[in-house]
DNA sequence: GTGAAGTTACGACAGTTGTCATAAAACGTT
DNA sequence: AACGTTTTATGACAACTGTCGTAACTTCAC
């Protein structure tokens, strides 16, 4: 077989998200842009570097102008749930609520927050719901 | 002063993970115990040496015993926490409802799961609350 | 058309992580 | 003590990421 090349995302680095948060940010911004934007005591070529090989990863698109722009490929759910995706599945078995006990747990919530936690189960209520059984873990299935 | 080696830990690696998910899932174990529990096809001394750099990160503890039994330094909880804290911080402004939001509703809850987080909800309620609100993040604004 | 300024392409080097091969040590068994 | 097995210690190499320096290419204002 072709061996895919590693599907879409394999969990951004940490400096990586940087940039990402960046482009979500400010929108699409030209290279010179960029570098103001992350502000940081970085070099001009080091952000065209690392934005170029976002690019080459398919997560940043750059644009055929001439003072090319570069723009997020991906949104910030998409990585949200890759990574909260990940993170129920190899360091929680695929329990989930753990993690949401662990959010929940830490933090004070304000009457509001509460309010909409609340609004959120009740709608999450109202789904087909999988009665009983199990499976939300891995089920065979591969791909998603 | 002499400058911290890294605070604690910075978001271990995916590959990283997947060893200490082997050490909380088979308790403190040699050399070889760990190189079987992987299974997977990888080099005896690719274990070793992957093991070792934990410990020196300080992830994992390695026991003075003759065959060596290797064991999490840290636990589960720590790892959610902290790689949560980042996604809420770095991809999410703080906010950490839309976190729960995308788990709540990428899958399909139980009876019981639904009414387990109503039972951490009905907890959150309980406790002090930062009535009024504010200071759970930056509210500097930005957009989304 | 020229030259300065802005943009882009490349190549380099270092640190981290995954993967091993070798070799030295420590052990267990005759 | 000598040999085979198990455990450890090292050293290497490659891919990925962060950081740049140079050089080539464009664009713009004379």
């Amino acid at each position: 077989m072709v061996r895919k090349k590693k599907q879409v995302l394999a969990r951004l680095a940490t400096g990586e998200l940087e940039l990402m948060e960046m482009l979500w940010r400010d929108g699409p911004v030209s290279l010179s842009k960029a570098h103001e934007s992350l502000g940081q005591p970085i070099g001009y070529t080091t952000v065209q570097t690392r934005l170029n090989r976002l690019v080459k990863k398919g997560v940043v698109a750059k644009s055929k102008e001439r003072p090319a722009q570069y723009s997020a490929a991906i949104t910030r759910q998409q990585v949200n749930q890759h990574d909260l995706e990940l993170l129920v599945n190899r360091v929680n078995d695929g329990e989930f609520l753990p993690l949401v006990a662990q959010l929940v747990g830490d933090r004070n919530l304000s009457r509001i927050e509460i309010d909409q936690l609340k609004a959120m189960i009740a709608e999450a209520e109202k789904k087909p719901g999988k009665s009983g059984k199990r499976s939300t873990k891995k089920q065979g299935g591969r791909n998603e």
